[in-house]
DNA sequence: ACTGGTTAGTGTATGTTATATACTTACCGG
DNA sequence: CCGGTAAGTATATAACATACACTAACCAGT
């Protein structure tokens, strides 16, 4: 960008950035993807992938732009968790941070490291390092957001390939809850729900018994505050993948249609008496 | 502040601003604080009462700021809602703006008007005016925030002086549900709570038969996000009726004292099974 | 082709919470 | 002392959550 001239204000403005948990699952565990830090501060330390917002920039369009340079993922699932601006947060000036969350299908990975990020892995959240900045409040949040509505939303749903067991499901609950799920309990209530379907295929190869693969329906897909699915990030080759799953995803999309922000939070509540 | 001096960054900084959704009940109704704009951008029309953040100030800081400016109330209940940061949201400069919500006691009411208010009032959230900005999406988020924590939390309490009827408490929750409650259901879910104590005291003076009085335990005041209820805010004249609150409820706040933030959200729910 | 190992898949009984519903008590004012 | 109004109280039913154990299907190795 320009070298030399400044941008001047009247009062003080600080600067504004995004900082992104970016969850996913493997090895039957939720993992989040930090980056080590090549620069001071914080240099050699991990911490979540994030950076400024630019000027007319959304700061949801800035968080999905981090999320693709990061991931190559375009059109996972993303929310808002906060803005975090305690004033001595970053030592080089004042910076508010607008914390998100990410979640990407456990199978889309595809890490690119460049820029301020001299390596990027995931870290099983059970066994994070010490992180940067304020990114341990920040992922406390994050996790913290994930638990409380993997129970009432579809949440969970975004964890996993447009199509996926019974088994892989209750696996994706298990690790946000951090808690082993009784397998029979968790059916009977997910078919309690009009979010599943059966789509009569099996997954196969395993050396056991196949399982039936199932796929929601299209209204069952919660919105994240990000660009809707399947908008269009100029897309680069790393995320051929993603938009493969995005267009199952859309695929599944055509059933419904209706009211389903509402539905989302009152997934499993009644509503009071009259 | 400085006249002449321009303070300078290599990139464009945005402005960073807190707006206030500020509530309280008032006529057995959800009433929410309204300043009408003495300037432009929207000069004459309604808005949230707020303010830029200083350059070495705290979010939460900046907000509590806000609302005892506005209020003279200090300590009051204050939950970050998010950061709104569409590019044009305001038309002067870039701002992005952290949204709170505040809940003020039922009869703690002191409006200051200053500033850039040309005039402060409560409006019902049922017949609010046409707003400035996108401050109609942020009470939107913000009544959605109330609605989903009222009955996960003990966060009624806070639009209540320290000590209340059941009927009182009642109609926080019918306020903000916007939906009248069975009476004997809901004491019986108020009863199954470890969260209030009859102080065996009366409210009398009413036409009618006498309400018994009752009072939170201590760790069921849900802590805000905000500065520590009890924290020096430098108290003007205006604020002794709010600090009055503030006692009752510390007085109130010395027997459980433990984990409370977890039990909080779990107020209503069980653990899953093992 | 049979066996052992492992995952998929299924039902029932019990406890807990939510909902629906009506009458009596206490105070005030006239 | 009577009418009006708010406070206070219990029971029966429906919905949901939890606890719990066996059979079916596949693969690999013999």
């Amino acid at each position: 960008m320009t070298d030399k001239k400044l941008f001047g204000y009247k009062y003080p403005h600080p600067a504004v950035a995004v900082d992104l948990a970016i969850f996913t699952l493997q090895e039957s565990r939720l993992q989040v993807l930090l980056i080590e830090r090549a620069r001071d501060p914080f240099k050699g330390r991990w911490a979540l992938p994030g950076g400024f917002v630019r000027i007319h920039e959304d700061l949801d369009a800035a968080a999905a732009r981090e999320l693709e340079e990061e991931t190559g993922v375009a059109g996972a699932y993303l929310e808002q968790v906060g803005a975090f601006g305690a004033p001595q947060r970053d030592p080089r000036e004042r910076v508010i941070s607008v914390a998100f969350f990410a979640i990407i299908p456990s199978d889309t990975i595809h890490l690119k490291s460049g820029g301020d990020a001299a390596a990027a892995r995931w870290w099983p959240v059970s066994e994070l390092p010490k992180v940067a900045f304020d990114h341990a409040e920040i992922l406390e949040q994050a996790r913290h957001r994930l638990r409380d509505k993997i129970r009432r939303s579809t949440i969970a749903l975004r964890f996993l390939p447009p199509e996926f067991t019974l088994t892989e499901l209750q696996q994706v609950h298990e690790a946000i809850l951090g808690q082993e799920l009784d397998k029979r309990n968790f059916r009977k209530w997910l078919t309690s729900l009009p979010y599943l379907r059966a789509t009569g295929r099996m997954r196969r190869g395993g050396q056991h018994r196949p399982a039936e693969l199932y796929r929601a329906i299209a209204a069952a897909l919660i919105k994240g505050t990000g660009p809707t699915i399947g908008d269009d990030y100029s897309s680069t080759d790393e995320s051929s993948i993603a938009q493969a799953y995005q267009r199952g995803y859309q695929d599944a999309a055509r059933e419904f249609a209706a009211a389903m922000d509402s539905t989302q939070r009152d997934l499993m509540r009644r509503v009071r008496p009259a």
